[in-house]
DNA sequence: CGTAAATAGATAGTGCTACTGTCCGTATCA
DNA sequence: TGATACGGACAGTAGCACTATCTATTTACG
């Protein structure tokens, strides 16, 4: 398969492919001659993951970059390869020295203490979270560890199914990358649902107390 | 207070500051001399909230103003407030004429009614979903009504609660910032806990199963 | 065979976004 | 009274994801 042919059935532009190529994200073909290449299926696959990680990930360059180099590492286990492209997946934290984040910081790694939830130390999951948390309380919201377990308890589901079905795949790339759009595309969806969700118990609600109760100015 | 005690007590720049100002996200103080204006806390309060939408919730400047727009519009019916803030959320949609995903949307559309769940016919959320569900198909996921479900199922509790709190809130403004920043950093907190217990139960289905069945190359 | 089109590879340029820096003339405070 | 801060205008920057152009081949086709 020529170049042509990659960009036409993958739906991304040549020059967005050599860009890819230049930028070390998709492997150059099988070179035949000074200026001929042929690409394969697996060329077609990856320019295809490519493109979700960044359009529905939202990821950069530099972490698409990070993340698909963790999936064709052939890192000891399975399980560092998740954690890996999961840490990789994320935008490097800023490090605001914020005192009262610290705090948090501890919190949360109290609550995955008492769920017995391993997790990296330095993951960056666990500072992010206690941004969010520490947002939200600077907003009047009180989360404690009750609130935190719910969606926990949820998650904890959900991600049983998704591994299970990740580490059932034939090889471990296909695992890890399973593991990676499952990360990426089926969060995408869950936020998507929650959103509907949103929208449609408001309007419920608004429907079921108008008239009786009104909010409105 | 100055715009030097505004910067100093929300941790953003003078330049951003005004920055803000002249994109039409923060009002202006209320101008004593030709150069002297004063803010006040609700001035504090709104730059707060525009650094949670642009850092947390990542949304650019034009859905930041369109949001806030909302939030201050004297919308009727809370609910419609709810909904046009949660719409103004999305980025606008690239609309790509994949004629798969418009079979898609209708899938969705034909799952919301089933649940019952009224939501606005266009809204972006249902565009997005449908996208993701047509990546993870063409990845080899199976994705069916039953997971639509089960995580409907528990979107729609926590959503309960979340509208049921927002609403109880003091007045109509107060009401819809709260949607407002529960749609946006919880679920970014609930995006984090997620990848938490993707990578707890990873590590706990490691070593379970080590010694006993291999993936790794 | 000859010529138009396609190719790899290199380098430069673009468009967008979220700021950031600089300057000015004025006002406040020590 | 003089350093400092202010509001306002406007230009500049950094980063990102491409996109365009050029060159020197090489291939497909009539």
């Amino acid at each position: 398969m020529k170049i042509s042919e990659l960009s036409e059935r993958s739906g991304v532009s040549i020059p967005s492919i050599k860009f890819y190529l230049r930028e070390g994200l998709l492997s150059s073909g099988v070179v035949s001659s000074a200026n001929q290449a042929s690409y394969d299926e697996q060329h077609l696959h990856r320019l295809r993951l490519i493109r979700v990680l960044i359009h529905i990930g939202g990821l950069p360059i530099a972490s698409v970059r990070a993340v698909l180099g963790e999936v064709d590492s052939g890192t000891a286990s399975l399980h560092n390869a998740f954690g890996a492209v999961m840490h990789a997946l994320d935008e490097p934290l800023l490090s605001d020295v914020d005192p009262e984040l610290n705090g948090v910081i501890a919190e949360v790694r109290g609550w995955l203490r008492a769920r017995t939830w391993k997790v990296a130390p330095h993951a960056p999951s666990i500072h992010l979270l206690a941004e969010a948390v520490l947002t939200l309380r600077r907003f009047g919201f009180s989360i404690d560890a009750a609130a935190f377990n719910s969606i926990a308890d949820q998650s904890e589901q959900i991600a049983e199914l998704e591994v299970a079905y990740a580490r059932d795949q034939p090889n471990r790339v296909a695992a890890v990358e399973t593991m990676l759009i499952g990360t990426v595309v089926y969060g995408r969806a869950m936020v998507e649902i929650r959103r509907l969700a949103l929208e449609a118990v408001s309007a419920r609600l608004d429907t079921r107390t108008s008239g009786r109760r009104r909010l409105d100015k």
